[in-house]
Formats: structure tokens, sequence, C-alpha cells
DNA sequence: TTTTATTTGCGTATTTCTTACGCATTGCAC
DNA sequence: GTGCAATGCGTAAGAAATACGCAAATAAAA
């Protein structure tokens, strides 16, 4: 590679993570506000541009951190957004992460410097987003979809406990689809991946539900 | 993104591209061998550095075509490589791609300009390669494996018709595992994914077989 | 207070998919 | 010819997915 050539020259690296989370069975999006230039005042994935010496994931981390106050997600790279016109001042490769993450087990949402404002969105109302960002947000859906059954990417989701009744709702949010109650739990006992805690939960208007650890 | 800041400066983009194919049943990888710095006289994948103005995928056809002669594969995207010192003179981001193609559909491997060489190499005998390329092999085989049953990728493989025997052949290699001949057929057969062509085809030595089209 | 509707949780029957394996036929090697 | 491996069809047992009945808990409506 000849670094001369004003071919090579000009190229950065953004990384963007799409973190969902759920809500009363809606599934939720992490945006922030952008303050600077370019899409100055609108809404967009947490992420940023890749230092030279750093590794991406830690630029992940990195970003999401400064914009948000999110510390140490355990993200997965979804796609690669390789058109080189989908950055307006010059050519960004984009790197899509993905994670779903207990939203009650993260403090607060810290608004920094760098971010005019940061909160959750509806999946199904989400405003137009700076850069390709809604195609990014569409297609991590689309592999959350693909990968909610065989597991690992819904681990974090719920790290005190949860009830077979929750964890329902959420995948019926994500499939789109109404699944059998009886049969999701008769799935999810012999798929071996839950743990008997021998404590139950109480929620306004339900029966009272075990609750269950992730494995 | 403050373009003046030096943290954001000399950062490159390589794509490459694992290039499977089968071979009597034995799983080849395409490699070329380099003729510049760095890594001279070394085998590696073929790739090579995006241009600015330039999309990833056509990248990878583009380096494709000049290392090699091979032209318009339809590859994915398998995983990202982000470690900021996998390239020695500066920050080069790897995109990994993977495909598998039929040898025969290729009328022959050019050595360009810019290889000394390129050849097919048993996957159990690949030679220590360029970068991290040794890596990349690997990740795109565990890849495939999991890739294989689910279609698409192997689509490519046999444009002129298969006949069963043939794709056991390659099921048995990527997997690793000899699968019963009676019970794959049965599989096969059930998945609507081969449609007759009532054509037969005879190889020496063995019983003649039909052939089939994949959709 | 009684009734009604909803939710959790367990059970059972049916169907579909996977796995194991028997066997006739073809074709090469000897 | 005999022996052996490959193709291709079939059947049976086992495992997994699906459909649905029903009892107990609970809250809200009558």
């Amino acid at each position: 590679m000849d670094l001369s050539n004003p071919l090579y020259k000009n190229q950065g690296i953004h990384v963007n993570i799409v973190l969902f989370t759920v809500n009363n069975g809606e599934i939720d999006v992490l945006l922030v506000k952008r303050n600077n230039q370019p899409f100055v005042g609108q809404w967009a994935l947490p992420g940023g541009a890749v230092y030279n010496n750093e590794d991406t994931n830690d630029a992940m981390n990195r970003e999401l951190f400064e914009k948000t106050g999110i510390k140490n997600i355990d993200a997965k790279v979804f796609s690669v957004f390789g058109n080189p016109n989908r950055a307006p001042q010059m050519r960004m490769l984009g790197i899509g992460y993905i994670a779903v993450i207990d939203k009650s087990a993260i403090s607060f949402i810290r608004k920094s410097q760098k971010t005019d404002d940061a909160d959750w969105f509806n999946i199904d109302e989400i405003p137009q987003l700076a850069y390709d960002h809604n195609e990014m947000v569409s297609k991590a859906l689309e592999y959350l979809k693909q990968q909610v059954w065989q597991g690992g990417i819904l681990k974090t989701l719920f790290p005190n406990g949860v009830t077979i009744p929750e964890l329902y709702e959420v995948y019926s949010k994500i499939l789109g689809q109404n699944l059998d109650r009886r049969n999701f739990r008769k799935k999810l006992l012999n798929d071996n991946i839950l743990q008997d805690t021998e404590q139950v939960v109480k929620y306004k208007g339900k029966k009272s539900s075990k609750i269950y650890k992730i494995i």
C-alpha cells in the first residue's frame, strides 16, 4: 500500500452500537442527540470514530461511555456498512455492534458534553436518524430475530433473575408473533438454560411466578 | 471528528476473501504469494486496501480480480478484525469475506503483476500466512460450519447441477463427520432445495446418479 | 360476596423431524 | 462368476415441536 497515494487518504472508521433493552414487553433502543456537525440536533446511535491505536471493540465501549456513561458492554458485530458515501465529510467505514442489556442495571444515562440528550426509544417510534443509522437499527433487529433462540445475546438482560412470563414477553416482542405460553415454558425448561432460584415474585394483577437464572 | 487530530490519521481498511472450493471431497482455499512489502514472499489471502471512494464489496472484488483474475464473487462478511496492530506499517482494519465457488467454473487463476503466485491449498495444509490470515481462515471455516445447513452459501458451488453423493462429500468434509448417506439424501430431498433435472451422470467405479439443481 | 377474566403452571395427545438401519440394484475389481 | 462399495428406496423407533385441556391464583367487575 502506497501511503502517498491520495486514493488511500482520508478514510476513517466509525463504530456504532445498537443497544436494545426491554421495557414492559416493549423493545427500546438507546439513542443520543448530536450536538456537533454533521447532523447537529438529530438523533443517532451512540458511537463515533475509532482512534488509530485502538481496537474497534474498545472504541465501541469508549464511545458508548463518553456519550451515555454506560460501561463495558459485551457487544457483537452484526454487520459492516461499506458504502463510501455514507458519511458526508469523508469516507467513514461503519461497523455495527449489537447488544441487549437490562435497563434497570444502568443507574443513569449521562448526557455528556458530547451529546445534547440521550434516551431510550421504542423500536416502533424511532425518528429520522443521522447517517444510515435507521438502516443499522433495522438490520440489527433482523440479526436479533435470527439469534434469539440460539442464546447468548439475551444473557445480560436479566442479571437478577427472570420469570418465564417475562421471558415470554421478550421473545414474543422480538419475534413479532404470539407463541403458545405453555409450549414456550416447556421449551425453555427443556433447553436447560434456566436455573431455579427457589424464589418467587408477585406482580400486581398476576399470579406469583418463579424466578430463574439464565445460565 | 477533528481531521487535524493525529489520533485519526493513518488508518486504512483491508478487505480479504477466504474463497473456498471443493475438490475431490477436499476443501481448498485460494491463496496468493505476496511480492511486495510487507511479508514479501509469504502466502496470504487475496485482498488489499480499500480506496477511499470505493464500496468495500467492490474493493473485495477488485482486489480478488487484480490478484487472481476471478470476477464478481458474491461473498459475505463473516468477521471484522479490529486489532490496531494487526498490520505492521499502520492501522489497517480487516474485513473478512467468505464465499464458496465451483473451481471448474474458473478458467484459470491469473498470476498478476501484483502476485508472484496464486494457488489452491488444502485446508489441512495451509502454510504460515501473512498478517493474521491464518486466524481469518479458521474463523471463516467456523462460520462455514455454522451456515452450511441453512443454505445460500453453497449455491454457487455447483452451477451446472449436482448429485446427492457429491453434496454428501462436501457436507461431510465441511462438518468433519460422516453423516448417514441415506438420511442425508432424505433430508436434502425433504428440504425442497433440489430440483430434479431428469439427467443422470456416471462416474467411473460408481453407480450412475441423478443430477439436481440447487434452488 | 359471587362471578368473570386473566395468568401461571402442569399434563397429554398429535404431528413432524431426526436417527438408525435393512435391503435391492448397479457397476467395478478380481 | 464372486466380492465389494455406491446409489437409492423403505421402514421403525426416538426426539422435538405443536396443539390444546385444565386446575389454582389473583384481581377486577357484577
